[in-house]
DNA sequence: CCTGAATGAGACATGCGTGTCTCACGTGGT
DNA sequence: ACCACGTGAGACACGCATGTCTCATTCAGG
């Protein structure tokens, strides 16, 4: 009976996330509905794939909602994104690197605007005076998803502990690994 | 005749790169042999991709001789390791997608002993005070191998100058975003 | 010139994941 | 109680990459 699309959907997401191969029949076990209903609501492995796809999206421009760009100075900004992107970190590292096969096809044209917005907040922070200017913008957003991928590998692996996660991620970016002088 | 397995290694190592999921017959026509030589030199897609991992590992290895280490300061040995290991970026950034799929498995020793090298060295900076404490060496190292693997798809995809690729990666792990008020 | 080793081309069987279909079962609504 | 709908289980064929084998060809060395 109306079998939660949503539900099945995160359950995928969870275990493509640490097995990316795993087999559409895995995929209906996991979710706990047989591989014909999974069938029935995606039409295939791409399809779902690309629902996965969809979802990722979804979450990124909600956390990019949620965190107020625009909204007092821009490393604060970055925090805050961070941190609202965190729940959906694991699912970004999949299609992380998910994307990589998508070498033919054009992108997502929805990877194109949250790209574009997040590299608007490193350029404000360049304008402001906030941010190095050495540092290309789509070299810092491409460089925050490698960060936040990394991070949610390091997770799973427990060479990081979760709850530190947030923290390695703003500091290193923001800060970098050198002492500073002054605070 | 003698077939140059080592040239055989690298086309195969550019051409998974790019395309992670290329087929036998795809990868000896890249190296511009028969599948039936191809699989002479190695047993199967598991065998290559296991040379492939000793490739990486080898030239790892190499690079952390290269730039030695424990020789000066502590971010002039982060500046000179990131410079050796740019060349073998793309392998590496292959490998580091690969490895998820071993789950089960153990992963190779090689790598531990990579990753201890490396940490080795972010906990010498840290021992200094060049660094600081707050980052833990295995994220450092995570990071750095996760910006290697960033910074390669990105000079690949043209977002970021390949004579850039160094500079980034170095100056966003060691200094971060944020302008310094002191040099 | 002859012999042998290595290569290239192709055929062939196999395993595996996938897509599609059928059928029986259980449940909810009428 | 009856009917309809969604589901689970399984069978089936297909595509595709893989692994293995054979055979003709080519090139190097004796």
């Amino acid at each position: 009976m109306a079998v939660d699309r949503d539900q099945v959907l995160r359950s995928a997401a969870a275990l493509l996330t640490r097995k990316s191969t795993a087999t559409m029949d895995e995929v209906a076990k996991a979710a706990g509905i047989s591989r014909a209903t999974l069938h029935r609501q995606f039409a295939g492995r791409d399809a779902l794939v690309r629902a996965l796809e969809a979802l990722g999206i979804a979450e990124c421009e909600a956390a990019l909602d949620a965190a107020r760009l625009d909204e007092g100075p821009a490393r604060d900004a970055v925090r805050r994104l961070v941190r609202e992107l965190e729940p959906a970190a694991a699912l970004l590292a999949f299609l992380y690197t998910e994307n990589q096969l998508f070498e033919g096809e054009e992108q997502n044209a929805g990877w194109t605007r949250i790209d574009e917005r997040i590299a608007g907040l490193f350029r404000r922070g360049q304008r402001t005076g906030e941010f190095r200017i050495d540092l290309t913008p789509p070299w810092l957003t491409e460089a925050l998803f490698g960060l936040l991928a990394s991070g949610a590998w390091a997770v799973s692996e427990g060479r990081v502990a979760r709850n530190d996660f947030t923290h390695m991620i703003v500091e290193l970016l923001l800060g970098g690994a050198l002492r500073r002088e002054e605070s």
